[in-house]
This record gives structure tokens, sequence and C-alpha cells, in this order.
DNA sequence: GCCGTTTTCGGCCCGACTGTTTTCAGTCG
């Protein structure tokens, strides 16, 4: 048996090439989409599969079942699902990735391996040149140049743009095509409203007076570089800095419908769709229909979609099919999420005694003016050595009534090293009003095992951006976070949703299972500036998608009761 | 392969678009 467990992502990588390989082959469609369902189930489980497997009971995921289950535990105790393994001699590698370029789907693929004989990417490169696969029934001349183009093309899309650069351009544009006279209604769909991470097109649906005014306003708008689409009640635009707005307007009377679509996610609405079929109802974007009466119901509003259905309102971070359609058909979701002006204080923030770029003071003022009620200055204790950290700390106290009533608290952000040790003595840290601890570096040096180590330290209130990821440039550590959860619970230890845009770590499932299981979870701006305070609101969309409800997030408390 | 407020067998979301076809399969979101 493999001593240490596969990761979910490894899993769930390997079923859904599993799924490719089937599908090439020509397997039943379901069942390759049960393999692929269950591959994104296995990524966004907090709790390690494998171990769940491994103890019979991976089998309480819905969408796993028996057979699964038997596959998960080859891959912990051989590496390899012997399925996977078979299969891979028997498809050339390259092939699978035919079915990555636009238009070729598994059926095509297949027909152009078994037929032509072609199993490479340079050979399906020279058949298409060579017009071969035309003489397949069903392609022809287009289908090659499409290819050709394909092929030519960069190998990788461009990678998703972070929400915390998206948003606010997204809102800026509702908020402005609201303003226009012809405007109805107006709102963000997609991803986006949904406030998943990343995001690569911007939704906005809106109904009009004069549909054809207001898309006809939105290409004309100065910021726009390039007009990709153009209708009477469409239209598609890139912005100078490469943002692609997508506007539909729609009828009104069917807004509700239209606006659900297209807010997605594709799994939520496949399931929701799933789920009315058993009760006789046929849901698209266009209304519901009763399949008996042929009666179909449209509305103005998603609250009386969900409605209609026998759902409570659902929101848009909820809606990823991760147990939300079952949870609000029992009534059982949230009473209400954590809202951005629940916070009545920042723990994680940074000033020019190190990285920052403001004074303690302009910190503190620019947190007073977001109605805050405290603010931990926390300066990575590195830079402030030799003493620094006593003499900032005069520099609080000198402050402390100038800020008023702001209260500002002495923190520090603390590096846990390779050896699982802290740069800050225990005598500095008993100074401290707050503690940070983080990883910032040998990332794959046992970050578990450190992070842990940290959390005993009586002084450590809180564990930094817990996985170190950077979205797009740095995979988070190998970091099993339900131990660090069991750890969290057991000291006492607050686990932080690291509000910088390219972290956003905890994530929305590990941030989920931290506070179900009774965790501290604090939503930090990690600000190294008074602009950047505000990236909280993007730790409270994470902290939303998470389910967390207010009192589940230990910074929308006053400060004597968070006081360690 | 999974699952059950019509089912332990027989189903499994919906509609638009594309390219290729004379009625539709495959792909996409």
């Amino acid at each position: 048996m493999a001593t240490t467990l596969p990761r979910n992502a490894d899993v769930a990588d390997q079923f859904e090439l599993l799924a490719d390989l089937l599908e090439l082959e020509g397997t039943d469609m379901f069942q390759v989409l049960a393999y692929r369902r269950a591959a994104s189930l296995i990524r966004e489980t907090p709790r390690p599969i494998a171990e769940l497997a491994l103890a019979g009971r991976a089998k309480e995921l819905p969408g796993i079942g028996a057979t699964i289950e038997g596959k998960i535990v080859q891959i912990a105790e051989v590496g390899e699902m012997e399925a996977l393994t078979k299969r891979k001699q028997r498809v050339p590698p390259e092939v699978v990735s035919f079915m990555r370029l636009p238009g070729l789907g598994p059926k095509t693929v297949r027909r152009i391996w078994q037929e032509l004989g072609v199993t490479t990417v340079d050979e399906l490169r020279r058949a298409a040149e060579l017009e071969q696969l035309r003489t397949l029934r069903g392609l022809g001349a287009k289908t090659e140049e499409n290819v050709l183009r394909a092929l030519a093309a960069k190998p990788a899309g461009p990678p998703r743009t972070l929400l915390g650069a998206a948003l606010p351009a997204l809102l800026a544009v509702v908020a402005v095509l609201r303003d226009h006279p012809a405007a109805e209604l107006v709102c963000e769909a997609g991803s986006a409203r949904r406030r998943r991470e990343t995001v690569r097109d911007l939704d906005i649906i809106a109904t009009a007076s004069d549909p054809k005014a207001l898309t006809a306003y939105l290409t004309q708008l100065e910021w726009v570089a390039e007009v990709s689409a153009h209708g009477p009640t469409k239209a598609t635009v890139v912005s100078q800095n490469g943002l692609r707005f997508d506007l539909r307007v729609v009828p009104p009377h069917s807004y509700g419908n239209l606006l659900q679509h297209f807010t997605g996610s594709k799994h939520h609405n496949v399931a929701l769709r799933e789920d009315a079929v058993r009760r006789g109802l046929s849901v698209s974007e266009y209304g519901v229909q009763d399949v008996e009466t042929r009666e179909v119901f449209q509305t103005r509003s998603e609250e009386e979609l969900y409605a209609y259905l026998g759902y409570q309102f659902i929101p848009p971070e909820l809606r990823e099919n991760r147990g939300e359609l079952e949870a609000a058909r029992r009534g059982g979701l949230p009473a209400r999420l954590v809202e951005h002006g629940d916070l009545r204080g920042d723990l994680h923030t940074h000033t020019n005694w190190s990285d920052g770029r403001n004074t303690v003071e302009e910190m503190a003022v620019a947190a007073r003016e977001r109605g805050y009620e405290y603010l931990a200055i926390c300066d990575h204790a590195q830079r402030l050595r030799g003493g620094g950290l006593e003499r900032q700390a005069a520099e609080i106290e000198a402050l402390r009534e100038r800020v008023e009533p702001l209260r500002l608290l002495r923190g520090v952000e603390v590096n846990v090293r390779a050896d699982g040790s802290l740069d800050v003595s225990d005598d500095e840290l008993a100074g401290c009003d707050w503690v940070v601890a983080s990883v910032h570096s040998g990332f794959d040096r046992d970050p578990t095992g450190r992070i842990v180590a940290a959390m005993q330290n009586p002084h450590v209130d809180c564990i930094g951006h817990p996985t170190g990821r950077k979205i797009n440039r740095r995979e988070p550590a190998d970091v099993d976070v339900t131990r660090l959860i069991e750890s969290a619970l057991a000291t006492g230890t607050a686990l932080e949703i690291n509000s910088q845009p390219d972290r956003l770590d905890l994530i929305d499932a590990h941030a989920r299972a931290a506070a179900e299981a009774g965790v501290r979870v604090v939503v930090n701006s990690d600000g190294h500036g008074i602009e950047t305070l505000q990236y909280v609101e993007l730790g409270i969309a994470q902290a939303r998608r998470g389910w967390l409800t207010a009192d589940q997030v230990l910074n929308t408390r006053p400060w004597p009761e968070i006081a360690p």
C-alpha cells in the first residue's frame, strides 16, 4: 500500500481521464457522465477522498456508489485504478487531446482515430492539410479549416481573470447601464454574480423599454476596444484591458427565468432541471412548463421562480450543486449569509513598517472611515528585527487616542519556518494583541505538520492564508485541511479567509468545512495599503460561497469577545 | 455508473448553433 494517500485532485484527474477514454471508446454516455460528476465532486470535497473510500464511507457522497468507491481504493492502494491502466494501453495518448479542439467531440475524434488511423497531433494536422478529413461522412472542408486554425492557435487559452480584477469593472458597467433612460432592470449574471474566484466572460442581463438603444449604448462606451457582436437584443464588447462583456436584453415577463438560467452554474441548473422533471416540470430559460397541462410559468422575479419550484430562495453564491437544492427544498439553507456590512474590524493589515504602502496612522484613519471598530496592524516580523516590533508598539500606543473610537491593535504576522518554529520569541509575542502565523516558503516541507505545530503555540491566534496558493501562479501546498481544522478546534486557533484577489485562501469548500466543525473563521484583507482594505468584499463573497453566516465569522464580533 | 414522493429497472436537462445535411447528429454552454 502506498505510504501517502493520493490528493483529491489526483484522484479526480484519473476519473476525468477515464471518462475521456470511455467516451472515445463509445461507452454509454451516462456512465461517462457519472465519472465526470464523481471527478468534480471529488475535486471539491474537503475531506481526503482516499481516506473515506478506505473506510468504506465514500459512498455517502451523492454520486459515488460501490463501483467508484472501489476504484478510489485501487488508486489509494496501487496508485492507479485498473480500468485506467487497461484503457491507457488501448488509446494513443495524444488522441485524447484532439477532443479539446473546438468543434471536435468524442464521436468525431473516434472516427478520425479509428477510420483514418490518425494517432498524433502532427498526423491530425497533416490529415487536415491533405484534405483527408472530408473523406469521412459528416465532415467537410469547414471542419478541416477549423482544425487547422485551432492547431495554429496558442495551445492553452488565456488564464481566467481574477474576480478582484473583473468585478469592480462589471459593477461599474451595470451601474452605467442602469442610468440609461431605456434601461429597466439590469443585473450581472454568470460566474461573476456567483462570485467565483475567477471568471471568463462577464454577463449582464437587462430589460429595457428600448432594447436596441441599450445594446447600442454599450457598444459606444468610451472604454470599448472591440465590438464582437451587436444585435437588437444582444451585444458583446471587449474592453481596453481585455475583459469581455456580454449584454442580453430580455423580455420583462421572463426576466426571472432568464436571470436564473444565465447565472448558473451549469451543474446547479442541470440538477434543478432533473429534480423538476421528476415532478413533471420542464425547466428552461424561457419558462417552466407543466408537462401534462402544457401550462408555462414565467416570472420577472428569481425569488418567485425558486418558490414556484418549491425551494427557498438560493443566493447566487450557493448555486454550485453542492447540496443547496436539497437544503432549499427542506428549508435548510442558512437564513442569512454573512454580509460585508457585518464586519466590525480587520485582523491582518500591513504598513510601511514592512511591505505596506501607508503609515500606521493612515491605515487606522482609513479603517475608521470604513466604520470599523478595530484594526490589527500585522507587519512581517522579519522586517521588524532589532527592536522594530517594540518601536512600532510605541507608535501604535501614541496613536491610540487620536484614532478613537477605532481600537488600534498591536499585531504581527510571524513566519512559520521549515522546522515549524516561529521567527519571533514567545516573550515578544506575549506583548501582542493578535498574532497571525503564516507559511511563506518551503511549501513542500510538511506544511501540515508545521502549521499544526504553530497552532500549539499559545500566542498564535490565527493561521494566515493556510494553503499558500496563488491563483494562476502557485498551486496550494499539500495541506491536509481536515487535520488543520481538528487542530484549530483543539487549540482555539482561528483560520483565515485571506481576501487578496489572488489568494482567497481558505477556499469556499474549506471555509465551509471549518465553520461546520465549529472553527473560528476570520475574513481579513491582508491589505498593504488603504485602498486594499476593500478586498474584504472578496473574502466575504468567498465566505458566502462557503455558506457562512455572520455568527461563523469571528470579526463580525466586537473586539472584547475576540480578545485572546 | 447512479439512483428512487410514480421506478431496485429504466430512466438520466434544455435549447441554440454549426456544418453538413435534405431531416439531423454532434457540439456547446
